[in-house]
RNA sequence: GGGCGCUUAGCUCAGUUGGCUAGAGCAGCUGGCUUACAACCAGCAGGUCGUGGGUUCGAGUCCCUCAGCGCCCA
């Protein structure tokens, strides 16, 4: 073997100049060869990063987690399909593309093939169609995926990226679509007018998932209610006196005493007049305020829920702006004693936001009389759209659902029948999957996603018909109904009475998102492929989106192929801060990967990452890093010195079958041997930290006492016989213990291997157990290795003690201790003579397990 | 309010189904430029395992109480 081992080993450089070779050897590229079986291949599903979001530490540290388990999977022989994916639909993309462009979106308009984009942003902006706007959001997206994929392949994660997807790319959309109308037709998709949580400022609907309590400022006002027909009042605190205007009823808790009798009874609301029914339902809160709640459509949750128990009437004044909406006080809906009056009153409050119309109103209830004594101000929880800032209204409008609610039990089983690493995330998914408690709205009113592919016949009246929608071919998918046409209609029939209208909603991220297996996988363009990877090996995740991407894959498999969408749920922690906070934005503790694989290597930052085991949260630490790079020197340097030992004066490299071997050889093989079958097993549980800890400390051992034991005689200058045994024992211990490290330590690993080997590293096989002859006698190997070192250890000590240099020259070495453990010493004789440089010994038997070393220093 | 997790050396963390004197690294201290490595090496010191109970021959580990911290959900 021709060795090129380097003068000065260096570890700069080192990624630039392997993630180069190995992309153009396509050392990680997944080949479908004919036939290929399921069990061949090992497969993930890999989190596609929202790169407009920015480069986050946390995706580094993740990541490395799953490329040690795709190494390892590679190495032990499985062909590792391990794609990369990008989930840049919905709104961050949106808002960056209408800020850095200067436009919107209006989806009524017909796609541009002309339209140009200017230097600056238009301003005002212009409305464009929505393929145009979407073809913007990909402009913009594919320079951040290339600064993705950079510091991708600059920390060595070994994906294949000729299988790189994006969940808005053309396959993904014919995918959505597909699954979509799948789920339609088997029922399991439809769509209903109905009460929705409505983000003001995106105009558009928030599913369950998407929610953020956040407790915020608020203020009890107690108003007076006039009893209908009789002399009295009801006094109620409301937190939305705005909403008065539609008020469908009053409502107290049934065993409430002090409201008992007024069930059945009516109370006026004030300012608008309107006849209201005082009802009993249980949760009503008697201790909230002063019991009785005013019922509006609608203020919360708790209203919707009243609304449909008590079959009461709607009122809708607040507009999907947010803002309050006309309203006719003396129609029907808005019925009303003195219509004149309410319609003077609403005049103060129409067009202006919810926040602007309270104050309105509290100041016509004073003048009224109706509100009595002060605000008083509380916390309170709101509902939010977790990237809004302005608390949801509910609205009534029409939406798409998948009918999760009756499948709670069969995804509860799924949570069983899936190997969560820690086993204990799965709490979070059945405490998500028992806490539901509506179908999921798969629909967003935004223009950055998969459209329906869907339209509707236009009565003509002008009124889409809904419960018949014109559905197109599966071999037309992927469609855009704004811009194609239903069959047997044409252009102008477009939006006219008699014609056709495009559904105006796209799909929801994680309705998309949901089909990463089945994207990745190549569910419609390769039914070969996803017979091979599907369903996947492992998803790998952050335990932040177990309520939503974990969750939708799983019922998106569970519906379209009643199965789990993969079998292993490798859930990390959250990165912290230094001071182990919490990173987020606006605190401004973010940190940024790049500098960080800049200044400490690659595999110094990976060497933090995996020490992170998996589910904990693990603190940014520079320490950590510094070990791994330590680590990462310590594996040049000596590698260097065994390779050294065994090159011939031709430079090469002569690796020497013994005739015998040297007991405390076959004692450190016999150890590696176990750190072999703990790192493999290990790495089979997905405890890649244990794996690790045991390569790591093997390692080290090998360098700081066994090495130091054999180098003279692996030099082979005295008249050792056993000087092939040392150098057979230092080859073969270190190219196992290099393979060990590759997968955490890919570039400084395959840097050592290239110095004697054609082909990488990470293309080469796990190591087996090393066959030698057993350790002779009774004797365990990491036992014999145990008192060899105490030993060494000792005279080290004695050494230091006596403030000498570890040179210094010892002329006696006495060691009593048990039988069997002198005639290890005995046989490890001339190695520790060699290493401590000791000149003469004197073993004494004595009982018990007592070892006890005592020196003569020259 | 409900759920989950954490609390072990100054710091970061291991510690398997309960089993010898509770481990590692970093930091600290003391020495050593030993011809692989000063981005190094050797040695030393450092802990009542958050609190209080219980089970057991035996508890860091199992059960209960309380406290603090973190996350998720209402």
């Amino acid at each position: 073997m021709n060795s090129s081992v380097p003068e000065k080993p260096k570890i700069e450089g080192l990624e630039e100049k392997w993630s180069k070779i190995w992309e153009e050897n396509q050392i990680y590229r997944f080949t479908l060869t004919p036939g290929i079986s399921r069990e061949e291949v090992y497969s993930i599903d890999t989190p596609p990063p929202t790169v407009s979001g920015s480069l986050h530490v946390g995706h580094v540290f993740s990541y490395t987690h799953t490329d040690t388990i795709a190494r390892y999977q590679r190495m032990k022989g499985k062909k590792v399909f391990y794609p990369m994916g990008w989930d840049d639909n919905g709104l961050p993309t949106e808002r960056r593309v209408q800020n850095f462009f200067g436009v919107t979106c209006d989806p009524t308009l017909p796609y541009d093939p002309n339209f140009q984009t200017k230097d600056t942003p238009y301003d005002p902006p212009i409305a464009i169609s929505r393929p145009n706007f979407v073809e913007l959001c990909l402009r913009l997206t594919s320079r951040d995926e290339e600064a993705f994929e950079h510091l991708w392949k600059y920390l060595g994660l070994s994906v294949d990226w000729s299988k790189t997807y994006a969940t808005i790319d053309k396959e993904a959309m014919a995918i959505s679509q597909k699954a979509f109308l799948n789920l339609l037709n088997k029922g399991l998709a439809y769509q209903s007018e109905a009460p929705t949580l409505w983000d003001v400022d995106f105009q558009t609907a928030v599913a369950q998932a998407e929610l953020e309590d956040k407790e915020i400022d608020g203020a009890f006002h107690k108003l007076s209610f006039k009893l209908d027909n009789e002399s009295g009042k009801v006094l109620i605190d409301t937190t939305r006196p705005e909403l008065l205007p539609a008020c469908v009823a009053l409502v107290a808790h049934p065993d409430d005493k002090r409201y008992q009798p007024l069930f059945g009874k009516f109370a006026i609301t004030p300012l608008f007049g309107i006849k209201v029914p005082i009802v009993a339902h249980s949760l009503a809160d008697p201790e909230k305020g002063t019991g009785v709640a005013m019922i509006c459509t609608f203020g919360d949750m708790t209203d919707v829920i009243w609304w449909k128990d008590l079959n009461l009437p709607l009122r809708v004044v607040v507009a999907r702006n947010g803002r309050m909406m006309p309203v006719d006080f003396g129609s029907e809906a808005f019925f009303s004693a003195d219509p004149k009056l309410a319609n003077e009153n609403y005049a103060h409050l129409l067009g202006k936001r919810v926040a602007g119309a309270r104050s309105a109103i509290v100041e016509l209830l004073v003048h009224e009389g109706s509100m009595i004594g002060e605000v008083r101000k509380i916390k309170h929880a709101v509902k939010f759209f977790e990237k809004g800032d302005r608390p949801l209204e509910i609205v009534t409008s029409r939406q798409w659902y998948i009918r999760t609610l009756d499948a709670i039990d069969p995804l509860l089983k799924r949570g069983e029948e899936l190997v969560w690493h820690p086993q204990y995330m799965k709490a979070r998914y059945e405490a998500w999957v028992r806490g539901l408690n509506g179908d999921w709205n798969i629909s967003r009113q935004r223009y950055f996603g998969v459209p329906f592919p869907l339209w509707y016949k236009v009565g003509e009246n002008g009124a889409p018909d809904y419960d018949a929608p014109l559905l197109p071919s599966e071999t037309d998918l992927p469609i855009d109904p704004s811009s194609e046409i239903p069959q047997g209609y044409s252009d102008k029939d477009r939006n006219q009475p008699g014609g056709f209208v495009g559904d105006p909603d796209v799909m929801d991220t994680w309705a998309t998102s949901s089909l990463t297996p089945q994207i990745a996988g190549g569910w419609i363009s390769s039914p070969e492929l996803f017979k091979a990877v599907f369903p996947m090996d492992l998803r790998p995740q952050a335990h932040d989106i177990i309520r939503t991407w974990l969750f939708s894959t799983v019922v998106r498999s569970h519906f379209e192929h009643n199965s789990l969408p993969f079998k292993h749920a490798a859930i990390s922690g959250f990165v912290l801060d230094p001071d182990r906070k919490k990173m987020s934005k606006s605190k401004g503790n973010v940190v940024t990967p790049l500098p960080l694989l800049e200044s400490h290597g690659a595999d110094a930052v990976r060497y933090w990452a995996a020490s992170g085991r998996p589910g904990v949260d693990t603190a940014v630490d520079d320490g950590q890093m510094k070990i791994g790079r330590r680590l990462v020197i310590k594996i040049l340097n000596a590698s260097k010195f065994v390779l050294d030992r065994l090159t011939n004066s031709e430079g090469e490299i002569e690796v020497p079958q013994p005739k015998s071997f040297e007991l405390l050889d076959l004692a450190m093989i016999s150890k590696l041997n176990a750190v072999i079958k703990t790192a493999s097993e290990s790495l089979e549980r997905y405890d890649y930290t244990r794996a690790l800890e045991v390569c790591e400390n093997f390692f080290w051992n090998f360098c700081d006492d066994y090495l130091e034991l054999v180098k003279v005689r692996a030099y082979g200058q005295d008249e050792n016989p056993n000087v092939d045994s040392a150098r057979f024992a230092l080859f073969s211990i270190l190219e196992a213990t290099l393979k060990l490290l590759a997968p955490f330590l890919p570039f400084a690993t395959e840097e050592v291997w290239s110095w004697w080997h054609e082909g990488s590293i990470h293309s080469n096989s796990w190591p087996d157990p090393i066959d030698v002859p057993p350790v002779t006698g009774d004797f365990e190997g990491d036992w014999v290795i145990q008192i060899v070192s105490k030993v060494l250890s000792e005279i080290r000590r004695s050494k230091s003690e006596a403030m000498l240099s570890m040179k210094a020259e010892i002329t006696k070495c006495t060691v009593s201790a048990n039988e069997s453990s002198i005639k290890v010493l005995e046989l490890a004789q001339g190695d520790l003579s060699n290493a401590g440089s000791v000149k003469d010994w004197e073993f004494k038997v004595s009982e018990g397990d007592q070892l006890l070393v005592s020196v003569e220093l020259a």
